[in-house]
DNA sequence: AATGAATGAGTGTTCATTCAT
DNA sequence: TATGAATGAACACTCATTCAT
């Protein structure tokens, strides 16, 4: 239907309309993340992506759309990073147990110093109703894969004679509590952000604690501290 | 509905205008919960109350201060039981550490089947950008006291030796951590409510982990299991 | 609820109201009647009827119940008079049958003369298939009843012996297309208006005709045209 | 669908060009009978007509015009073979002038089962105030020609003795008006379609209602019903 | 010649809020 | 105090039409 000569030609046509399409999605999700989704309105997410109104129409069907795609795309773009970072983190071999869960601790208290990370969380929490299947989108686009990951790593661990966790899912999902839980109290959904030093301070208390549960060995040496 | 006997008009007559200022902020409530705030309709939280929408404004200013004080009397409403139950366990000296930690568990977990719990944090968390007084007003009538009730327990235990956790505060995020981490998953925003089986193999995990970090004595007793 | 005083009070909380129902009503017929159903925007008739547009909602359901509640009040309104002129005429015993058919004819090319009946036709039949039912209303209220009081007479006119039509209602069927059939055709859906003369002739030739056919005895009395 | 042997293409460059735009009147008349003229969107008659949108405004202007040339070209079609039946019976030399009649009004009342007539003229008639000639295209490609052959036959049957009807014209308009004045009721603008001995009974009426008027002779023959 | 993409203008409808009673 | 009625402002969505390809 196109000419079809091979190169770059071909994918030539398809950009702009792409780039467009980009467009809306990052600009609808941040529209929805300030105003929720009832209170966003098209008009406003059109004109800040540069487009007209029914063009946002003419790429998606209606606003209830809109809002799963932007928030679909924004569910990679925002937990990409954390999620690579901690896959990174356990998958190169150097630093013992603690140093490592240490890491990932402060990988994902990091990750929550993303003001997007809580504004996906919020409007998947806030529209769960009316969109259900967003929770899944959004934590299998951050929490899960690190949890599994986590969760691989803990059995090779157990295996190694580094950690005895019987049941390395359920160690993960606890490891991340421990650090998650607290942490998400100080950040009250995202509209505090607690100093360096306390989240640092939750981050050691969880490995601490995580530790003392499923170290190696019960070694007596002293529970220094879990604050 | 309201007393009609002549002689106790006199004696209440503010009861009438109370009744009312009550029906209102439940059914709005109700509406808020199941809508959203911007969806929501003040028309519709009027008739479920039974008044005309004028009357709602003669009791609150506008929607907003409406859904304020609908959201603070919900949370009194729907914290206090877990609050209480959690509070008499504590309270109550029967029992040893573990089974009290397993009352405690099950007390969270019971209090997470209440669809108005979810509604209430659903509410809280979506609205925080424009009312994030939420956030407290909601934590501080359900985990707040629960946390600091299982603080001093925790201190209490810590002094008697039956438990070593340095700082009790901490200590007592983490249980509950432990706890509502992995429940919160399983319950999805709550929009799925896990099995009964399920929710108690958490809590009995948290359990198990909580007192090998924290029990008493470093026992040699084996790890047997966190699942 | 409101005064009960008897007399004009009770009258008057309602005539401001009925007032704007009736203004919405007239002024939806007379934009409907000029754009057609889908053409015509609420806005206009609004504003027309000196309201703001959700008064008009406040008052009607939605554009539809608009467009047929007004059809209905215009139909009673334009259907009135030409059915009462008949219904006068037929009633009266003033004149022969001839002089009666000749005056009934001319009522109802009088009657044609009115552009709102044309409207109100144009708007039946345009959207007949949106809105069937209001065929039957229109020809309930401008029709139907002249049809029925012309049979009627047609059979007491037979039972008298001036006139010897078997079945009247079939005679006044026809008569009432001999008037209005060559009539349709010269008014053009309402866009032009003959000259009186010619629709004078549509009646004389009309009344002619259906004398010839149903005349009392076959009197050889010269046909004398039909033009 | 098109001729693609490349030889041919060069005799008929613009057959190609003229399916289409016949597709495209074809779809336009479709769903404008459909919807209306305002109701009715371009997107839907292009892609029923197979083509794209911007296509349609490569034949056709405007919208307006796509309705013009789409009634037009659908005036012809749908009237086309009541005329041709009316005429070749009006032609043909059998049967003496009651069978013809009665004849001629079967052939209308089975013009009047075709619902795209009823589609025809409603549209004519629903748009008269936007399109005004379109009562003229319409009972010029309908009606008029009808009209025309029937009060040519009449003159003859006339000079011939077998009529006396003294303005042909007149007496053709009345006869058609006899058959479907009647008819028009019982259609309800093509909403209903009446039982095939309804329809029969009306033309046997018209026709005994018209002999009677405009017989040859005053013969004393009874009137033996008008139903 | 035909089309995918884009848009300005406009629609019906809803809602929070106010006023007169 | 409580309410029926009214409204200004806004929103989702549609459509006829044009432009670049």
């Amino acid at each position: 239907m196109t000419t079809d000569e091979p190169g770059v030609r071909t994918a030539r046509p398809m950009s702009g309309r792409i780039d467009k399409r980009n467009a809306i999605l990052v600009s609808a999700f941040s529209v929805f993340a300030r105003l929720g989704y009832a209170s966003a309105c098209v008009k406003e997410i059109a004109s800040e992506a540069g487009v007209a109104k029914p063009t946002v129409y003419n790429h998606m069907n209606d606003k209830a759309t809109l809002f799963r795609e932007s928030v679909e795309a924004a569910a990679e773009r925002i937990g990409a990073p954390s999620v690579s970072a901690v896959r990174a983190r356990l998958d190169s071999s150097v630093g013992d147990v603690e140093t490592t869960l240490l890491g990932v601790g402060e990988d994902l208290s990091a990750a929550m110093r993303d003001s997007e990370l809580w504004a996906l969380r919020r409007l998947a929490c806030a529209e769960s109703s009316q969109f259900p299947e967003l929770h899944h989108v959004v934590t299998a686009a951050t929490e899960a894969p690190i949890r599994r990951a986590l969760g691989d790593k803990i059995a090779r661990w157990t295996l190694r004679g580094e950690l005895r966790a019987q049941d390395p899912d359920v160690a993960a999902a606890q490891f991340l509590a421990l650090v998650a839980g607290p942490l998400e109290f100080d950040f009250a959904q995202g509209t505090r952000i607690p100093a360096d030093d306390r989240s640092s301070a939750v981050v050691r208390a969880a490995v601490t604690t995580f530790l003392r549960a499923f170290g190696p060995a019960p070694t007596d040496r002293e529970p220094t501290g879990s604050s």
